[in-house]
DNA sequence: ACTACTACTGAAAACGTTTCCAGTCAATAT
DNA sequence: ATATTGACTGGAAACGTTTTCAGTAGTAGT
């Protein structure tokens, strides 16, 4: 079933067809209505790769993931999803790996897939102006800041919360509630992440606190994975270092240090107090709850498509967007 | 940069630069050489669209996920994913709500993207024959069983753990325990979902054991997510009723209910013992540790990619895979 | 020297759309 | 009555591939 059966089963011309499927004004009411009735009788579906062929540009969003198993991107993946549906287009999902070049992989993705827009999630910070000049498309990063300014603002639109400040937040949190020797667990290779970032925040509000920085009390987990802080933090746990709190990079750090703590004889809060960044759902089922900075995910991915779909209309440009944190207070910290 | 570029600055015809692309036999060394250097050089990538328009097929496989907020899912589609991708194939990524029409969405995509075949994940378990019949390219269902038999055993392959014996198996175990007041919490409408299969497995336990069915300790939920389940177990436990363990269909159903559990002053393992399905990741990091039949995930994934791949190539049948589960005795049960 | 075969090649048709262009027809303006 | 406009229409080219088909050249067999 093609176009040219359509035209020939409703009397009409296969540029009529064409032009009744592509809402073009220059068509008569009753040619349309003819057409329209064949199309849903008959459970037309035009070709895409045919339309795309001519086109040469298709419906398709891309979104690019680094691991897509931290369910704080899924979280916001499946927002993104169904807001890029309700606005007609369609997601295409390209989940990769720790060690996989994204820029390249958007290059490639961007002409296979005839990308109207590509969305970033969970980036290095590191790019230079040189790599995303190989994305030609509206480019909109989610939870990436800039933080270092490599970027030209105007060649991308970024949609994340303050990371530096949120985790000044959470240390000056704890700091309110008296603790001084705040240890934190940090994520990923020191290359520009988002771990990084918030490393600095924490640097950042012990220097105005008045804390000097301990570099016993770092504690380095490369991925991020919570068996992974799990395990990290139960080795440093074993070299007996006074501490009385944790702020973790992210609930997922989070979480693995809890059971860490917990198996080693320290109890939440009483002997030390845990804070961190990310608010994922299950983070709110822990015992005690995890105490954390939630990031709006639902707002960010509906945020990020709304800016895409804003720039590939041609009515906004890129702009960006800063939201706000908000703490849930758990049982993690006193 | 089309192959006809390609084809003029390699100095041969159009038909040899497709063989080259295509891994054709009948080319000689020589003009492959030539061919695959401008290639190269050039970084010239072919337009898919054309290529598909020709060849009325892609090599897409598509796969269709009723709520992918669900960590369950999104840790066997992580490693679908990487599978498909591994096997040189794009995984096209459909989530649907709640109250769509799978089959419906199946079949469409089926055509507007040219699958190669179709992955199928938490489907329900009451399809029709006829509705199958929609579905023209390999079918593989992860975690669906064909419980009731309502399909063709030749139509589809399946990738599933045994429900009604994993149910089974989770209520022997608290039997074993001691407990005979066993509370089931069972989520979704009773449709033919994989949580009516579990709780089948759960009457029959019952049965086997001598222990008569108390309708009031059944907690139905009507949904599949944490939040739900913590409320609606709160609000069961309102009504005082006598019980000393609670199946849980799933482990978010666990992980809400845990937390109702003990804000309503009961401690697990030592009041309320705690059983689930499924071992997702975060259950391992609850307090006390979920006591859950762990579902081999990242196994689930391969096994369905593999399937797919092998009755694309026309190389197998389709099959049913029914794989163990494993018993993570965490700290919930005593 | 002829045939038969093999290995390779290129021309051209086809895939199903969109869109440009030229054209028809009726209505309106002159 | 004729020219001008406007609304609509259909023909045909174009998009970038794959694949069929016919063909050439070289080699081996007789």
């Amino acid at each position: 079933m093609t176009i040219k059966d359509i035209a020939r089963l409703a009397g009409v011309s296969v540029s009529t067809v064409s032009r009744v499927l592509n809402d073009h004004p220059d068509v008569s009411k009753s040619a349309k209505e003819k057409v329209l009735a064949i199309v849903s009788e008959y459970n037309y579906i035009p070709n895409t790769s045919a339309r795309e062929l001519v086109k040469t540009s298709s419906d398709n969003i891309g979104v690019v993931v680094r691991g897509m198993s931290n369910p704080f991107y899924t979280q916001i993946i499946t927002e993104i999803g169904s807001m890029i549906e309700k606005a007609g287009y369609t997601m295409v999902l390209q989940q990769i790996g720790i060690s996989d070049d994204e820029i390249h992989t958007a290059a490639t993705m961007e002409r296979d897939k005839k990308l109207l827009g590509l969305i970033f999630l969970g980036g290095q910070l590191n790019y230079t102006k040189e790599q995303v000049c190989c994305i030609n498309v509206p480019f909109v990063c989610c939870t990436f800041n800039n933080q270092y300014g490599n970027l030209d603002e105007e060649a991308y639109s970024s949609v994340c919360i303050d990371d530096n400040q949120a985790a000044y937040d959470a240390v000056q949190y704890l700091y309110k509630e008296g603790h001084r020797k705040i240890a934190v667990l940090l994520s990923g290779p020191e290359d520009g992440s988002v771990s990084q970032v918030r490393f600095e925040g924490y640097v950042r509000a012990l220097r105005d606190f008045g804390i000097q920085l301990d570099e016993k009390l770092i504690i380095p987990i490369h991925s991020y994975n919570i068996a992974d802080a799990y395990e990290g933090m139960n080795i440093w746990l074993k070299q007996g270092l006074s501490f009385d709190a944790v702020f973790a990079i992210s609930d997922n750090m989070a979480m693995g240090a809890m059971k860490a703590l917990r198996e080693n004889g320290k109890s939440i809060p009483q002997d030390v107090a845990v804070i961190a960044i990310d608010g994922i759902e299950a983070s709110e089922y822990m015992n005690p709850v995890l105490s954390t900075l939630c990031q709006p995910m639902a707002e960010m991915g509906k945020e990020a498509v709304k800016q895409m779909v804003g720039i590939i209309k041609g009515k906004t440009k890129h702009r960006h967007i800063l939201l706000q944190t908000k703490l849930r207070t758990g049982e993690s910290l006193r």
